[in-house]
RNA sequence: GGCCCCGUCGUCUAGCGGCCUAGGACUCUGGCUUCUCAAGUCAGCUACGAGGGUUCGAAUCCCUUCGGGGCUACCA
């Protein structure tokens, strides 16, 4: 590799919310960018009017920033080889095309795709090699005139000289195509506008980007990128470095999609997932620190990641080890953290409203469910109970109270609790195992178990003490004369 | 079909000729702990796709084969 300072570019195509599989594209252009001490640099690719549209495109820069895959230039913050998305670069493309056109590196291409699908159909057929069969390469400016006369719009081609071209994967190493299976693509539509071949390369040149981390699906369109860099006069020593990343793939073996699980980084976020979470999970698809390490900041990504590292086979996206993930990053928060992650989450269940005192609360109930959840959407169901107005024993809970021995029990209970002068876990637990367990003779597990259910309505709970000291003295007793005359 | 890429436990991976009777993590199973659920902890299950070479020695190198995936657009 050069010397030269490193630029990497993420360069989605917002056709719809970002993916898995484009966010690990772009955690690994960032943390490879950071890891240099280079640029990072994030483009819209939207050449293709008909599919990507503004809310994409927002969504897109809102999901960066979420994650915290912060960008050097690009939209919003701009930079000096702007703008950032194509269809404000349109004259740029538009100029180059001119120029192949004028060295006769591209041509007009009058065919129309009634008759581009006929022949790609006749190749199948004939089993031969399919792509564009060279049609409109030489006309000559009679038959050109009589397209014209036609009314017959024209495409701009490039025209793929005979050879091969080979370039140096960091990944896979040397991959040689043969142009005889490079036909001569089109760079811009026959409306004018361009297309991705011929925009990516001259932004990725004109952007001075020196290192391409993508996904394989685009290893085979590097040829035709790497012939627009000729046409452009760019010499081979300028070429990016290029890096193709394995897929990550679904659990039936097909590149990720909608129809094999939960793709948008959308969906993820709003179940309750930390960035740092979905970013450590997405780190180890396709790569890995080399040791055992799997816990791993994004700091630590940023000084352990290179390329070398980077596996060459794809890799199956599995949830529950990004569940694991996430709840070890969720019990490493620090309460504050902790709690500004899960005040929305209350909120949109309508759990609290926001006031001090509930905030205090929440604060004081969040060490008891820390290492209980594994989605911070779990957390409303968690802290209902200290919130309820109007309380009730779940369904699946209630029969468990209704025989005798649990009345006997919660009237012990009652009777025992009622006259508790300080009302801390400590004192709570002191008086209940003095008096059910030594007393009564009562296993804890039954003897709290009747507890448990009349105090938080179910037979699932944080730890028992701790719930009746945060639901005060008085709920609690109430709710304990509630359960017994159920 | 053609071209290209890929192939270690169910999954993610360590491994880059001897340290491998293949290590870690997730999942799963069982135990411990225990006021429930978790967390924690201990143990167990399970892998080098196959076949040929090269070598004293191969998961590691070569070939073939089989399998998977991508591309084959006036999508990206």
């Amino acid at each position: 590799m050069s010397t030269k300072k490193v630029k990497v570019r993420f360069a989605p195509s917002p056709t719809g919310d970002l993916h898995v599989g484009n966010i690990r594209t772009a955690l690994f252009d960032w943390a490879y960018a950071r890891h240099t001490g280079g640029t990072f640099l994030f483009r819209i690719e939207d050449t293709d009017t008909t599919r990507v549209t503004d809310e994409y495109i927002q969504a897109a820069i809102d999901t960066l920033k979420w994650l915290g895959l912060n960008w050097d230039e690009g939209p919003e913050v701009g930079g000096d080889n702007g703008p950032y998305l194509q269809s404000q670069r349109l004259d740029i493309y538009a100029k180059w095309a001119q120029t192949f056109l004028d060295n006769k590196d591209a041509y007009h291409c009058y065919c129309s795709p009634d008759e581009l699908e006929a022949v790609r159909e006749a190749q199948r057929k004939a089993n031969v090699a399919p792509g564009y069969n060279g049609h409109c390469r030489e006309l000559t400016p009679e038959q050109i005139a009589a397209y014209k006369a036609e009314g017959r719009g024209a495409v701009v081609r490039m025209r793929m000289p005979e050879g091969t071209t080979t370039f140096t994967d960091e990944i896979r190493g040397d991959v040689t195509f043969d142009h005889a299976f490079v036909p001569d693509f089109v760079l811009v539509r026959a409306d004018g506008s361009p297309l991705y071949t011929l925009a990516v390369a001259v932004d990725d040149v004109l952007m001075k980007v020196t290192h391409v981390l993508r996904g394989e699906d685009l290893l085979s369109s590097t040829p035709r990128q790497i012939r627009v860099y000729q046409a452009m006069g760019v010499a081979p020593e300028d070429y990016p470095v290029f890096a193709h990343l394995p897929f990550v793939m679904g659990q039936d073996n097909a590149k990720l999609s909608k129809r094999n699980g939960e793709v948008s980084i959308a969906w993820y976020r709003q179940a309750g997932y930390l960035p740092e979470a979905i970013c450590n999970y997405l780190a180890l698809l396709g790569w890995s620190p080399g040791d055992d390490r799997e816990n791993i900041t994004m700091a630590e990504l940023c000084e352990l990641f290179t390329v070398e590292k980077v596996h060459s086979s794809p890799a199956r996206f599995d949830m529950k080890k990004l569940e694991a993930i996430n709840g070890d990053k969720i019990r490493a928060l620090t309460i504050d953290e902790f709690l500004s992650w899960s005040l929305p989450f209350l909120k949109d269940a309508g759990i609290i409203t926001g006031t001090d005192s509930e905030i205090a609360l929440v604060k004081s109930a969040l060490p008891l469910i820390q290492e209980r959840i594994v989605t911070l959407s779990e957390v409303p169901a968690m802290l209902a109970f200290l919130f309820t107005k109007n309380f009730a024993v779940d369904e699946a809970s209630a029969p468990k109270i209704a025989d005798a021995e649990s009345k006997k029990i919660l009237k012990r209970a009652l009777s025992d609790l009622t006259p508790l002068a300080s009302w801390d876990h400590a004192s709570i637990e002191a008086a209940l195992r003095a008096s059910l367990i030594e007393e009564m003779g009562l296993k804890p597990r039954i003897a709290f178990t009747a507890l448990r259910i009349a105090a938080t309505g179910s037979t699932i709970s944080p730890p028992l003490f701790e719930s009746m000291e945060l639901l005060g003295k008085e709920v609690c007793l109430e709710r304990i004369a509630g359960a017994i005359s159920l």
